[in-house]
DNA sequence: TATGAATGAGCCTTCATTCAT
DNA sequence: AATGAATGAAGGCTCATTCAT
């Protein structure tokens, strides 16, 4: 829902959204932001509460566009092909964001802000890639436990984050390992 | 009023691992570590130049046991063995160290602190794995070429991460999982 | 609560000027010029980058007006009364400065600084002295040797810094002694 | 009275002077006096009460060194080259003292101390200065009115100060210049 | 008596946040 | 609504001084 409107919304969360991926939330400053925006630092509370908040902002917003994205691929696309194409483009997505994806893993970092944020972006994205499991498993004819299931779901996230991380140029050959890598949980 | 106190040198490595563990390292400050180790502020800079070199020391300190426990194995076991030795004793490693491990995942925070510490740190950790590997390899009579070496090596090390950390109560598990998932890569 | 201060650049000006005067260097903290200053400690690092800038700017700002009154008094005046001219207003001028005037002699206190600028002032003061000094010597239709005219620039300085700080009640007597003691080095 | 005994206080003595002379007293620490000392920082404080009387007693020492030559001078030398011999003398004596020498003349770095020492120091100095004076008024069979007298003492000094300073190369002309500085001054 | 580790107040500097304009 | 100067708490680090050994 935080769709950006305005274009000076949209400048700060280029801005802010740039610094936070390259930096991390304590190298970055509200001055900084501000000057990559154009606009003064007191503007910026006109649209952000603070530091904190902003982040936040920020982290949700991107996710939205990213959660858009997935949901069009879980309704448009057939369970025989939904979890590869959810693999994909949460690839490309998580490409784009550099470390501000692994922001996800790490607990201290976001924890520190004392954001529920993080909790539930988790959870929507299990429930995502959950979905599109499922879907997977119907195909292949069998029933995962639930335990089993969430640890899928973990081992998907992680091998993309890794892998488009590390071995960027090869895309291709990235995604076809973490559909290879599924099938020993699915079995 | 100067005190003597025992095993200081303990005592710091000891509160200092443990906050950099739970709140990274932006959100510790220098007072925090004294007021846990016991000690003045003054003291920590006795043993410690500055706060990054803290930072450093701990790390590399607590990495340093790790490696010498992970060298054991590689030495003791044989090829057989050896990966799966290698990665229950790092998974027992990592387990001990909560959010502090996943500073080897992330460049920003450490980048910033221009440390090679971590690059080090990166690259003996992955040569171990390697020549675990390696021994995999020989056994099940393969050889991977070393691009997918790499991938592997990394995605063991994520696997362990992210296993040990979201899923801690299912150690045996977890590692039989992990094993699973070496084979698609080496197919 | 951030107010609107009226001329906060004067007034920092004239704070450091006289807590730096009086105290010197090291004794002066930024808390004591923002407090003096009426200001916040914040404040003060919106005008001068540092504690050092803040003391060379202050310094040279110092010596900029009175290097303008020197200059206009080479420019304005007759050969025939530059040297007296000249050695009135400087002695007006380091009357005003009380020790702040003796840091020029001092290399250490402002080498640790790292300062150029008080080389360059020196320099530049020295010129104008020595500027007004062979203008005497024209009068006088005397040449001295480059080595007994440098000397007589720095003792003219020093006789005034020491006269117009020991004995300064009396003004017009201390003036008529320097020039006195300007002849034995002329002969 | 401070005569220096042991070998000890002698080292901290030579040590200490050193470093104030080269670098003033607040960027010379008690650790770094130790240490050119080659002693413990503890053992410091047993021979000076803290880093204050530490200079001070330095200051005093060296400068009671230097009374006593210039007491036998005074004794010694006919009045008829008093002033002349303690002149040279003092000129020797302020060569070897560098920048600590001109500490007599900043209020600010002693007085901040709150030490009378120096008030003591110049005066006694003045003292001896005016006792030559004197003997050279009796020779030159003229009286001069105290107030002049004070001022000629005191350019004396500066005199010294800054030809031994800037123009340390050529003693002998210096010797000779604030000698023929003197005469404007008695007439 | 000598040692030097321990102490902690104090200094410089940063930066999130406020608010008069 | 936008501005950016002002604020001051908080953090890193130093160093004179103390005291158990």
């Amino acid at each position: 829902m935080p769709k950006i409107i305005d274009n000076i919304e949209e400048k700060i969360y280029n801005s802010a959204f740039e610094l936070f991926t390259n930096k991390g939330y304590d190298s970055v400053n509200m001055k900084m932001v501000a000057k990559k925006s154009g606009i003064a630092v007191g503007t910026l509370y006109n649209y952000h509460d603070n530091k904190k908040k902003l982040y936040m902002d920020v982290f949700q917003n991107s996710w939205d566009e990213t959660f858009q994205k997935l949901n069009k691929v879980l309704k448009e696309r057939d369970d025989s092909e939904k979890l590869k194409a959810l693999i994909e483009t949460l690839y490309t997505e998580i490409s784009k964001r550099r470390g501000f994806a692994q922001e996800l893993m790490r607990s201290s970092e976001l924890q520190k802000l004392g954001m529920k944020i993080v909790e539930n972006l988790k959870n929507e994205l299990s429930t995502m890639i959950k979905d599109a499991v499922i879907s997977y498993e119907n195909k292949e004819e069998i029933e995962l436990n639930e335990e089993r299931r969430q640890k899928l779901v973990q081992l998907i996230f992680m091998d993309i984050i890794i892998l488009s991380k590390e071995f960027s140029q090869d895309k291709q050959k990235n995604l076809n390992l973490i559909m290879e890598r599924v099938k020993p949980i699915i079995q």
